[in-house]
Parts: structure tokens; sequence; C-alpha cells
RNA sequence: GCACCGUUAGCUCAACUGGAUAGAGCAUUGGUCUACGGAACCAAAGGCUAGGGAUUCGAAUUCCUUACGGUGCACCA
């Protein structure tokens, strides 16, 4: 049941819908003035009251009933108490049937939603800056899912590109099978590293050839390509598996090779390509932005020519709703200089793709360099933090029987939590302090809640599921409650804005109220029918908690 | 130089999108149920929301401006 809704349509200010209504109820400060409120303010001028006037006028004018338990008038605010009975037990019941849908919806019923992420380089190692494109992407997928999207996921391979051929260049000169199959990514990106530093004119030449033979077909340079890729592929998925992390299409930027052609002959149809410097671009000048160049002048294409030809494939294919790129603020620009190329072409869909840009990651000492070793392997950081989580399992709950396992959870957890609890434009300076935090705001604190209630539950050993016909929730069971009940529109928010970290922050704030009510009230001491109710709302609290995590792709284990 | 983003408690961040007394965590100090898991709970202290102007009944939030920081601006992706 939609409350702010319920309670718009009990309000009747002339000229106002009930739409506009529902959308100004607020929830005010603190529980005491009301669960709901609305600001009469902005109907003083066409009333020609006072806002204080309006309020105690409508106050007079709404009855209570089983849904609305009070109406006061406070300052110009129109205040709301609703039945606390009838919400505790509309929730609960709610929650106990839904189960793991709880919080899902159909709002997206019919529509695709492309979401471009992770994206990963061949032949280079992930590292911590490649975690929130990951992990945001990841858990937009699984959120809109959830709302009933068909959501597409695409690792957008950076497979593309004259690296390759320096890459080929530095393993024919310095590299060996055996030390590659053995060493991994690490390996191939050493030799990559190694070329950057050391390549004189003859092998900076030697690479452009190399990467010519790959675009031309030729054998041992695409073997030796695919290898790479393969190799890569390998590694990344073993990350993508601890992670939680799904894709749908990995169509990179070599799949798009024969699709940019078609692009470049319509915009010449349509007049848009211009020369310049001997270059072919699209002129931006009366968008105020810099030309967007589609080739270079020896006729090679570039990024923007690929992303156009990418986004009319994926128009084509999946006719998307729309088509998130999960991708750093770094690149706003390259991505207002495309959409508006596909504007100019008069695709009316380009409206629909949206650029997701999120802050940049750093290390405490300054910007990452892959070249002169200033990086942090994801891996790295991901066992680091299982690593300590077993550690403390060790310590507190030496006898659990699948330490691995949980700490795995944990851990993980831990890492994937750390970079979606903040608005994703922020900025993020790395630290392993803050990653191996377990206290306070973290996907631990959380987790550890779930394991005391998973606790409190097994102990119980069954109870009346039915609910009696008269609760009288306390404060600290009725803020859980109200909590309970914001999950679904949290979902929608998140969605709406792109904003995972709303869900992470609606599962700590959970977390502490349960806490609370966990402290202040007895469960299985409790008087029988408080004791089932406490019961159902432990239970109620522990199925969202993993709902709520399992949106962002982290598990809840039973104990810790 | 131009454009975009950011600036809130000692530190890291929130603030339901313009609403009531700006809230959490960490750190500091002091406390807590003879426990259903102390990875918890409570409290104290900590704020001219970077500065200035404007709009509004009402601004951390919108607009203008200044400062500081980040990012980007033609053949890399």
């Amino acid at each position: 049941m939609d409350y702010k809704k319920y309670i718009a349509s009990k309000i009747n200010v002339e000229g106002v819908s009930v739409e506009e209504i529902a959308s100004s109820i607020a929830l005010p400060p603190n529980s005491q003035m009301g669960d709901y409120a609305l600001p009469c303010f902005k109907f003083a001028k066409a009333l020609r009251k006072s806002p204080a006037v309006i309020a105690q006028d409508l106050a007079k004018e709404i009855s209570t009933d089983d849904v609305i338990s009070e109406v006061s008038a406070i300052n110009g605010y129109l205040n709301f108490k609703i039945n606390k009975s009838g919400l505790a037990r509309e929730v609960l019941g709610r929650i106990a049937q839904q189960g793991e849908k709880y919080g899902s919806s159909d709002v997206g019923a019919g529509r695709t939603i492309c979401i471009d992420y992770s994206s990963v380089n061949i032949a280079k190692p992930f590292h911590i800056g490649h975690l929130s494109t990951t992990v945001l992407g990841s858990a937009l997928y699984k959120i809109f899912n959830f709302l009933g999207y068909n959501a597409v996921g695409i690792n957008h391979l950076g497979d593309y590109g004259t690296q390759f051929g320096k890459l080929i260049s530095a393993y024919k000169h310095w590299g060996n099978r055996e030390e590659v199959e053995n060493g991994g990514i690490h390996a191939i990106n050493d030799l990559y590293v190694r070329f950057n530093n050391e390549a004189d004119e003859a092998m900076e030449k030697e690479a452009r050839e190399y990467f010519r033979l790959i675009e031309n077909g030729d054998k041992e340079a695409n073997d030796l390509f695919e290898w790479f890729k393969k190799l890569t592929l390998e590694y990344v998925q073993k990350i993508y598996d601890r992670l939680d992390v799904h894709f749908d299409s990995y169509a990179g930027e070599r799949f798009y090779t024969d699709k940019m052609q078609p692009v470049i002959d319509e915009l010449r149809e349509k007049g848009l390509l211009k020369e310049s410097n001997g270059a072919q671009i699209v002129d931006l000048e009366p968008y105020g932005m810099p030309p967007c160049l589609i080739l270079r002048s020896d006729g090679a294409s570039l990024y923007a020519t690929r992303d156009i030809a990418a986004a009319i494939y994926r128009k084509k294919t999946y006719d998307f709703y729309k088509c998130l790129y999960v991708v750093a603020y770094q690149q706003n620009l390259h991505f207002r200089q495309f959409f508006k190329v596909l504007e100019l072409m008069g695709k009316e869909w380009a409206k629909d793709l949206v650029h997701v840009a999120y802050g940049m990651v750093s290390l405490e000492d300054g910007a990452m360099s892959t070249r002169k070793g200033k990086v942090v392997w994801l891996e790295d950081v991901i066992s680091k933090c299982v690593e300590k989580a077993y550690a403390v399992i060790n310590e507190k709950n030496p006898d659990l029987a699948n330490k691995a396992e949980i700490a795995e959870k944990v851990g993980v957890g831990a890492v994937i939590f750390g970079a979606l609890y903040n608005n994703k434009i922020k900025d993020i300076t790395f630290s392993y302090d803050k990653v191996l935090s377990f206290e306070g705001e973290t996907s631990v604190y959380v987790q550890y809640t779930c394991a005391r209630a998973s606790s409190v539950l097994e102990k119980a050993e069954g109870y009346d599921a039915a609910l009696p016909e008269e609760l009288n929730p306390t404060d600290e069971e009725f803020e859980v409650i109200k909590t309970l009940a914001s999950f679904p529109e949290i979902v929608l928010d998140a969605a709406d804005k792109y904003e995972p970290s709303y869900i992470a922050r609606y599962s700590v704030d959970l977390a502490q109220k349960f806490n609370k009510f966990y402290f202040d009230c007895k469960i299985l001491a409790a008087e029988p029918g408080v004791k089932d109710f406490r019961l159902l709302l432990t239970k109620a609290t522990l199925r969202v908690l993993e709902n709520a995590l399992g949106l962002l792709g982290i598990g809840v284990p039973d104990k810790m």
C-alpha cells in the first residue's frame, strides 16, 4: 500500500491534484511529530490564507480511520500518524508472502535496458580503478532486473588498438610461451610495460606493423592476440565469479570493425562530415563542444566512431528503452560529443543514452601509474580482505564449520560495499585501512546483524506465523517496521538515480534500527504473543537485508 | 583560457531532490542489559554547510560571483 497516495487522497486543496499533493508529502525529521507530513506553505498564495491556518483547516476536515490514526497541524505542517498495528500487519504480511521478491516490481516489464560496464582491456590486469565500473554496473544490472526490466549486461572489451601491436612486438623480443602460460596476465602486462619503457624507434615501427597484421587477418599475429585474449578472459572470469558479476554480451571494440563504414557513409550522406587538418570530423562548435573526430588523417577510425557504431548496433539488436554507460567522469566530454553526433544523425533515441559517470580512484600518494608500478591490483585487495575476515572469524568463532566460505562472503562483501557506499560521483582515495575496517557503516556490520537475526530464529524453534489482530509495536519496533516498509521505494529511487549507494545506505540504516530494537527488546524471553511478533519482525528484517545486499552482489552468511 | 564536477563536524561521508532542531560512521571521552552473538548498544563533545550576493514564506540544496581542488579540451581508448 502506498501511504503517501492514500493520505493525499484524503486531502482536498482547491486547484491541486492528488498526485501533486502525494509528491509533496515528506517525512518529518523525527517520529514524535508524525509519520508523514504535508507542508502547506505553497498553498498559501492560491488560498489567500496563512500556511498555519490552512493546515489547521485541513486537519479539521480529515477524519481518522483504520489507516490514519492522528492528524495534527503544527507551524504550517499537516502531520499524520498512521495506525501502527495496521502498518505492522500489512508490512510483515507482505514480506512473508513475497520473500526474496519483496521490493521488486514490474514497472520495467517489456523494456530492455542495456548496461555497458566493466569493459576490461585485453592483456591488462584488473586494478582498483576498475572496481567502480564493475560493481556499479553489476548492481544496476541486478536492480533493473529486480524491477522487471530486461537488463542486458555488456562487457565492451577493449580489444582493439595499437597497444596489441606493441604487445606482440614485446612478446617476440622478450617473451616465451612458458613464461606467459605460468605468469598469466601479469606476465603479459610486464611485457607491455617493458615495451613502453624500452622500445626504440625500430620496435615502435614493428609494433605498428604487427597491429596492421592483426587487422589484415595474419594468422600468427591473430593467434597470439587470441591467446592473450583467452588468458585475459579466464583471469577476469575468476574475479567476476567472486564478485557475482555477470554479462550477456562480450561484444567489444573489434566486434564493430565492420560496422563503422556504414556509419561513416551515413554521416557523409547527411552532410555532417567535414575535413579538418586532414581528419574527418563532425563540427560541434554550435553546441559549444570541440569537434568529434571520426577518422584520423591516415584514415583510421577512432574511439567515437566505434561508440557510434556500437550504439546503433545496440538499438537495432536490443531496441533498448535506455542504454547506460558506466564509465568514469573523465570521459564526460566524449559521451556528450558522440551522443550529440547521433542526435544530429536524426536518431531520436539518442536521448535514451545515459552516461552514468562516477568518480576516480587514486592512491594516498597520488594517482595510479602502471608504468611506475604504482598500482593496487584488485585480486590483492580481495585476498587481503578475505584473509582478514578469516582471521577475525578464527578469533571470534573458531569452531565454525565452513570458515573459508564465510570469510569469502565477508571479505568480498567489504570490497564491493566500500565501492558502493558513497555517491558514485565522489572521488575515492584508496586505503587498505578503510577497506579492511569491519566496524560501523560497513557490509560486515550488516552481515553481523543478519547473523544475529539468524541465530535468534534458529533458537526460537518454531513460532506462530499468524499475527494477532492487535499489535502495539514499541517505538523501536515501529522504527524497524517503517524502515522495512520503505524498501520498495528505495529500490525505485536507486534505479531512477542510478545510485546503488541508496541501497547500501538503506541496509545500514535498517541494520542500525534493528540492532537498537534487538538491544532494547527481548525476543525469545517475551510473552507469547509479543514473542511471535518479534520473531516475525526479526525474520522480515533478515529477509529484507538479504534482498538489499543481494542487489549489490553481496551474500549473507547465517553465522560468522 | 574554456567546459564539466566537487567543497558539509578533526577524518570519511549522509541529508527523502526547496521544508521543521543539518545527521551517521571513524577517532576522542564516559557509560550499557548477571545477553537472544560486545563485529553490538547508549551518551558527551564536535557546524557561520569554502567566502560573498540574489530568488523564496523557507536555501547545504536553485541562480550569479570569488577562492580552492579534480577532470577534460584534435587524430590514444
